[in-house]
DNA sequence: AATATAAGCAACTAATTGGTTGCACAAAAG
DNA sequence: CTTTTGTGCAACCAATTAGTTGCTTATATT
């Protein structure tokens, strides 16, 4: 199962159950009544999301909060953070010319 | 056709791409040596990054360079943006507690 | 104890994905 | 002008995905 986090924002609809329970925990009922689809298919959703641990569980009897795991999240801004500095950069643009130019020459 | 940035970078080989050619353009012969896969393969990666803006070509001759649209790596960085005040506040966890707690008295 | 509610799991299905091979076309090299 | 090289595109295929319906289990409610 190639359950990682980048896999996981794939899908719209996962990426907006993360904005909901980002603001607030939630339960798979109340998740679906934000979403046109069925419960079980938010609750595939927050199975990937589990996988992957974006998400964590908290058990309350029988109703289970689901709630956003920031640690993971950073996963991705630290991807990012490889290509942050071509945009800090203001000569982002002018490198890439002159990478191309080089290349050439080969 | 759902060409979203996330679903780009959903695909390992295509975030291996973008780093490579984020350190320097490269055409698509030069990007299929790096890859266990078909220049064609490469080249279809090429696309879906090109069909959501994450890349743009530079024609050179018949060889065509393809190098990282910062701006557009930009937009999973706002995303984030989202979820950061979470994580830069040491609080985190207990507004979670807190959220969960207000959202079981209804 | 009987019923209603919250949630997960399994089987099935249609659509999408990542890969392949084969072909076409344009530019460079002989 | 013929051949080689760099690239894109189309057709096909296997695997994965997102969704469905139906069922089971566990906790509340009456």
């Amino acid at each position: 199962m190639r359950r990682d986090v980048f896999q996981a924002i794939a899908d719209p609809t996962r990426r907006a159950i993360l904005l909901l329970i980002a603001a607030q925990a939630m339960t798979p009922n109340a998740l679906a009544e934000h979403f046109d689809t069925t419960r079980q298919a938010v609750s595939k959703h927050l199975r990937i999301l589990t996988e992957c641990e974006l998400v964590k569980q908290d058990h309350n009897g029988r109703e289970i909060y689901y709630r956003l795991e920031v640690t993971k999240m950073k996963e991705i801004d630290k991807w990012l953070d490889q290509f942050r500095k071509l945009w800090e950069s203001r000569f982002n643009e002018l490198d890439n010319v002159l990478l191309t130019i080089k290349n050439d020459k080969k």
